[in-house]
DNA sequence: GTGCGACAG
DNA sequence: ATTTCTGTCGCAC
């Protein structure tokens, strides 16, 4: 949510905080255990369980009922609840896919275009899909449609364009739950009507009504559609729709009613927004995680929250009171400057004191839809209870590459639909596989990002201890290199470009990372493609010369250092066999000069392995540790933008005029 | 630019 | 008795 800096922060300086009260937005939190349940509906009542590793991870409402409950032991939940289903987690990819369908649902149901998952990544906190949407517009258009005379009757227009569409339904009423709670008189939650509120209130909370409604037309088509149920809060800003969708669920949605500031009224000593918040606990706080709620805890306690010290049961948790909202706001001297000096520090944002102060008192003025389109990095992980033999090594970065490949496939390539250009192209040119997405376009993937660097991070087992117990470090140390350009090809199987990333790239950076041959234990490897550069961004329509220039910049760039490495003579044998290995493949799609394609050869593929190299030990064995240049020289090929091929140097004029003329 | 730590979810 | 898999940012060098 924090991770959006916009641009214009031409805020005008407020006398002191107003609400800002002229958007509206909309949270949805989807929940994946229904993603297992949409695939396999017998399990559909059943307790079901998502297993990672050791720990549940997330499970289902009916697994929460028994007792389950998130990151929880496999063992202690099979024996609360032995009939437990289990279900694997550990391959993401159902999951993103179905998180990004639907964000793209979503998408469509907005005007602007300002929808937004928590941050980039669309899988956030375990299997819960979370996604902002900004409908300001649609309801500021909805809003001027009113008839005030007879809101009971009122038509909720889908679209500018066609006045018929839509649905109808009563602006009188607010769809769905609110807080607070709307009692009538049998004791159950009332439908709150517009009547019974301030007066000044009324423009305002029509808006939120009519927010609540569209939410829940949204929620029924993604039902009846797409399967999926979900909970949305309804409010003014993110933080606020975030926190009050939690009131209703699963598959339900609340509203944050109105008065949202005290001055808005004389008969009301607190606003809603206010009380709302204040009731929460502080690290329940979207912003405010586990750090920075302990530094708050134990300066309103005077000593540390005892929830703090090491989870150590419940027993000692017996008579410790959660810290509120309402406690830190309202504790003496209060602010932002004493949240400052409080929180910040070395390492620390600047400016938290006043997020911090912000999000107490219930705002937030990040705005939805800034998120980038593609993510800085991309990293995959996995954790071990022990990695400590090269076999087994091998395997899982090899595993991890292939992850790390197919994310940056679906994250970092476009789907470009190429209809007017590229007339007389083959099919067989398309690249990738994209007729098995979708057999019927000519769709052609594209990188719109590359990471310029690939890093290695591994998370050595703690020290054994002398005294016997175990030492609790998480620190990661990490190495990294140029990413070689070879990860970008659509061509080749992302199989052998994982391999190839294991044998040319990785393992020398596990060698740099771990020089001794023997004698580690690891217990997490990440693999990362990090330095992302943007591909020119508009290469669609007219963007052709803009690129030509960035291509002639970066062929400088390479040009230098292919020269530095000619005059320092550094092995260049093999690296002139692996820009043959691209020229060759390349042939077929650029025209290359014969004289040049005469003496290719095939790259030989590079052997990786084995036990002997490790357990050789001693002076000599492996050719592996034994190379004499640390670093990976890079590929003395060119990526292009705009169809992501990669060629070498010289045949870049040619590729461009191809541009040019297609 | 590199490596690490803090922090959030 | 935990530690699961990401992603962002800022500091020191």
């Amino acid at each position: 949510m924090e991770d959006q800096h916009h641009p214009h922060h031409h805020f005008p300086r407020r006398k002191r905080l107003e609400r800002q009260l002229d958007s509206v937005i909309l949270h949805f939190d989807c929940f994946y255990a229904s993603v297992i349940e949409n695939e396999t509906p017998s399990l559909k009542n059943l307790p079901l369980a998502v297993q990672q590793k050791q720990i549940v991870v997330t499970c289902n409402y009916e697994a929460r009922r028994r007792g389950l409950y998130k990151l929880q032991l496999i063992k202690d939940a099979k024996r609360i609840c032995p009939e437990v289903v289990i279900v694997l987690g550990e391959d993401l990819t159902r999951f993103r896919d179905a998180s990004k369908e639907l964000y793209a649902f979503l998408k469509s149901f907005s005007w602007n275009g300002k929808v937004d998952r928590l941050g980039f990544d669309e899988v956030r906190f375990w299997l819960v899909s979370s996604v902002f949407m900004d409908i300001s517009d649609i309801v500021d258009y909805n809003f001027s449609l009113l008839n005030h005379n007879d809101l009971a009757n009122s038509f909720f227009c889908l679209s500018k364009d066609d006045p018929t569409l839509g649905f109808t339904f009563d602006a009188a009423l607010v769809a769905g739950g609110t807080y607070p709670q709307a009692m009538n008189k049998t004791g159950k939650p009332a439908i709150c009507s517009i009547r019974s509120a301030p007066s000044d209130c009324n423009d305002f909370l029509l808006r939120l009504h009519l927010g609540s409604h569209y939410a829940r037309h949204v929620r029924q088509l993604l039902e009846t559609q797409k399967g999926y149920t979900c909970t949305v809060g309804v409010s003014t800003n993110k933080l606020l729709s975030k926190l009050v969708g939690n009131l209703h669920k699963p598959n339900g949605q609340t509203t944050l009613l109105p008065p949202y500031d005290v001055s808005d009224t004389n008969t009301v000593v607190v606003d809603n927004v206010t009380s709302f918040v204040d009731g929460h606990e502080v690290g329940k706080i979207p912003g405010i995680g586990f750090k920075l709620a302990q530094k708050l805890r134990t300066h309103i306690l005077g000593r540390p929250s005892e929830l703090d010290l090491s989870a150590k049961e419940n027993l000692v948790l017996r008579d410790e009171r959660d810290v509120l909202v309402r406690d830190v706001r309202t504790f003496p001297g209060m602010g932002a400057d004493v949240l400052e000096r409080l929180l910040g520090g070395p390492g620390t944002p600047h400016g938290i004191g006043t997020r911090v102060w912000n999000l107490l008192n219930g705002f937030d003025d990040t705005e939805v839809g800034l998120a980038r389109e593609v993510p800085k990095q991309i990293s995959i992980e996995d954790s071990y209870i022990r990695l400590d033999t090269y076999d087994e090594l091998l395997k899982e970065l090899h595993m991890l590459a292939r992850s790390l490949l197919n994310r940056m496939h679906t994250d970092l390539l476009n789907d470009d639909d190429d209809d007017d250009d590229d007339v007389d192209e083959t099919p067989n040119e398309s690249v990738l596989d994209a007729a098995a997405q979708d057999p019927k376009s000519t769709t052609k993937k594209r990188w719109m990002a590359f990471p310029k660097t690939i890093r290695l991070s591994t998370r050595p087992r703690p020290p054994q201890n002398p005294d016997g117990s175990r030492n609790r470090s998480f620190a990661r140390i990490s190495r990294s290199a140029a990413m070689p350009n070879f990860v970008f090809s659509l061509r080749d199987s992302t199989d052998s470009l994982a391999d190839r990333l294991v044998s040319e790239t990785l393992i020398p950076l596990f060698r740099r990372l771990h020089p001794e041959k023997s004698g580690w234990n690891l217990s997490l490897v990440n693999v990362a493609a990090t330095n992302m550069v943007d591909a020119a961004s508009d290469t669609a329509k007219g963007g052709v010369g803009r690129n030509i220039a960035k291509m002639f910049k970066r062929q400088d760039d390479v040009l230098r250092q292919w020269r530095v490495e000619e005059e320092d003579e550094i092995d260049l044998g093999e690296d002139a066999v692996r820009i043959e290995g691209e020229i060759l493949r390349d042939a077929d799609r650029f025209e290359i000069p014969d004289e040049v394609m005469k003496d290719v050869e095939a790259k030989p593929f590079p052997l990786v392995n084995t036990e002997e190299d490790v357990e050789q030990g001693g002076g000599g064995g492996s050719a592996l540790w034994e190379s004499e240049d640390e670093d990976m020289p890079d590929d003395d090929t060119f990526h292009c933008p705009q169809c992501g091929a990669t060629l070498p140097l010289f045949a870049i004029e040619a590729h461009n005029r191809w541009h040019e003329q297609h």
